[in-house]
DNA sequence: GCAAAACTGTTATGAAATAACATAACTAAA
DNA sequence: TTTAGTTATGTTATTTCATAACAGTTTTGC
């Protein structure tokens, strides 16, 4: 993926300067409205999904954690992004393994992405999941989390295709 | 997950005898039609699917490729995976890197999943993704495969917890 | 037959994630 | 304001998951 492609990234392109000053800030509000720590190695792995112009793997992360070029240990980014997908800052994208950060209001678990196979592009939306899940949850189950991927052609990748 | 639980996966009891012959049997016909070729090692990680009670982590097929207790090498079950899952024999489970057999009919390279969080249980249901992907198409995406993965509590694990 | 394609066997390596344990920082109750 | 409990971090090492690369074999179509 990616490789074959001219394509930029273009479904969320990265953050910089008040775009992204604003973003951490509102993820320091609302962790302290929730009595949640925004730890610095929380915030940084948060500044660096943020700031990225399309999924993060976690080794991306832990070789650009450092400002000076040093990265991270494996552990001190695995846990951050625990965190920030607890909290819905920040989802994983299964089939990628990598990471992006939330573009959907509120932290509802469910996520749903649209992933270009040949620019690597993912894009978020927002699923209406109830119809499989009212059949679902009769049946006796009890949903937490619910992710959906959905693999495919960007309408910019389509065209050169 | 399942560590600290006493039921059985149940969702899916591994195929034996007569149903486990049955079940390769179509896979064999199947393949005949179609001019694929099902060949040994394909054939044996699909029994090895099929027989197991649950999703099979990729290291476990491996263990238990040989009918001696010889392992297979890496490639042989990781390449027979990719086959099964293009002809739509088998799904990967992405949130628990691991496969199971497909239980339902076609090749359709659409698979959801309600997965137990407690006993590992993965249950393969028919999606209905209709609406998602007419905008999605109408927006300019080609969507060629979807994977939904429902995370949470079965019925049993539900009840004792 | 012969060449091309598809498949297998094998060695080695790369990529992704976590275990385990020590230390430090918050929090809240006595 | 000590102290205990909890939460988070730092660090080393290891485990788990997956693929690259290449040689050799089988199948398929011309």
């Amino acid at each position: 993926m990616g490789v074959d492609c001219h394509h930029t990234e273009s479904a969320h392109p990265g953050l910089e300067g008040v775009a992204l000053a604003d973003a951490v800030a509102a993820a320091v509000n609302k962790c302290e409205r929730t009595r949640e720590r925004l730890t610095p190695p929380r915030r940084r792995v948060l500044e660096l999904l943020l700031e990225a112009d399309g999924p993060m793997k976690a080794y991306d992360l832990i070789a650009a954690y450092g400002h000076d070029g040093e990265p991270a240990k494996p552990p001190t980014v695995y846990r951050a992004l625990d965190f920030l997908e607890r909290l819905g800052f920040a989802h994983r994208i299964e089939s990628l393994n990598a990471y992006v950060p939330c573009r959907m209001e509120g932290t509802s678990h469910r996520a749903a992405f649209l992933i270009c196979e040949c620019c690597g592009a993912a894009q978020e939306f927002e699923p209406d999941f109830a119809p499989q899940f009212a059949a679902a949850e009769s049946a006796g189950y009890a949903v937490r989390t619910v992710t959906l991927e959905a693999r495919g052609l960007c309408p910019a990748c389509k065209v050169e295709a």
